[in-house]
Order: structure tokens, then sequence, then C-alpha cells
DNA sequence: TCACTGATCGTCT
DNA sequence: GACGATCAGTGAG
């Protein structure tokens, strides 16, 4: 698609899902924008997973801390945390105020500003510029500044509908987790090569 | 294509 | 003081 022809219409809260595993599957598709300085960047999200607060994987299992506050916001919130002491993970909060619950964004492909990606990631080329959700905050400059703001509000960071309905969704167990590992709350649009993951559970 | 490993640090126990 | 919702490089099959 032509970049001059991408028309990126605003989310609304009311959009969203309040149901966490509905919010992962809707944003399928759904675009992430950042309003850089040196320009504008927006991916189409194409693999999600769904954290709930009935879940032992999840940040919020233990209760609210500082941390993940944004988790226990209203949907539509960004939660950014420092994972494996080196990658930024973004995540977009689920639910009602005072429901520890979340969507990570695990793959992104890009729509508009490539170049710039790239430049966040030297020598990275391809699917390897946002295939993974460390990657893909550094080529979308995503960061701890962002935990806790609203992408529903006027803002740098924001979420657009998505451009093209997914070619079609599947679903898998998480990835990288250690506790509640069958739960099948992974979702990711099918044969699209951003996807990450062991190709046996992109089927 | 898969399995394994080191790097690295904020958060919570 | 231990533990990760990861990535990139290496080596084997």
């Amino acid at each position: 698609m032509a970049p001059t022809l991408l028309k990126l219409v605003r989310i609304k809260r009311t959009d969203l899902p309040t149901d966490t595993v509905a919010l992962a599957r809707f944003l399928i598709g759904a675009v992430v924008v950042h309003d850089l300085p040196e320009g504008r960047v927006a991916a189409r999200m194409v693999e999600t997973e769904a954290y709930l607060a009935d879940d032992a994987a999840s940040h919020t299992f233990r209760g609210e801390t500082r941390r993940n506050r944004p988790m226990f916001g209203r949907r539509g919130h960004a939660y950014v945390y420092l994972n494996y002491g080196v990658f930024w993970l973004f995540n977009i909060s689920a639910e009602t105020e005072g429901v520890g619950a979340g969507v990570l964004v695990r793959a992104v492909e890009p729509l508009l500003g490539t170049d710039l990606m790239q430049q966040r990631r030297p020598g990275r080329t391809g699917t390897e510029l946002t295939s993974g959700p460390g990657k893909l905050t550094l080529a979308l400059g995503i960061g701890p500044q962002h935990s806790g703001i609203d992408l529903c509000a006027r803002g740098d960071l924001w979420l657009a509908r998505a451009p093209h309905a997914a070619a079609g969704i599947g679903t898998s167990v998480r990835i990288g987790i250690t506790k509640d590992i069958d739960r099948p709350l992974r979702f990711f649009e099918r044969g699209n090569p951003y996807v990450s993951g062991p190709r046996k559970l992109n089927v």
C-alpha cells in the first residue's frame, strides 16, 4: 500500500473491547502510530498475547505495584516495562478500572517510516526490524516514558483502526513464560512474515 | 531449523 | 539476592 493512500483513523476507547481476549484479537491488524520529532512511524500489529487478572504469568497476578499500575487502569493505556534488563516491552491495558489485565504486542508490520525504524535498528532489515516484542519497541521508539499514557488521548503515541482486515487469526500458547504455559492466549495474523516464534506455533 | 548461552538491571522477595 | 512476557550469535543435525 502506498503511504500517501494510508488513512489513519484514531481508535476511540469505546471502540476497544473491554474483555482482554477480545481486545487481543481486536488489535490484530490495528495500527500503532508514534509521532517522532523526525517524522511519523506506524505499524500494523500482527501478534499479541493476553495477560489476564487470574493469570500466574501476568505481572498483575500478585497485585498492584508502582510498576504495573497502568495495567489496572481503564483499557487503552500503555504499560511499558524493562525485560531481562535489556528490552522494553509494550502492552495495552484491558478491562475496567481496578482489574489488572492487558495485551502484550509481540510483533508489528511496518507501514510508515520504515527508514526511521531502520535507523533505530542498525544492521537490521526486513522482518528483523519488528518481529519480536523487544525489537518493535526499539524500531518504533517506545520506551519507559510512555508507560501509563492514554493511547486514546491526544499524544505522540496512539492507536489507529486496521487499514484492512487481518488475513486470518491463528491461536497458540504464549511464548517465553514459565507459569500458566498451556493457555491459548497468543494471537497472530496467519501467514504474516513478521510474526515471531517457532514455526510450529504459527499455523 | 533448532537448541543453547551470555548480556544486563529494575523490581519484588 | 533471585528472577525474568528477549535477542543475537554460535554450533550441531
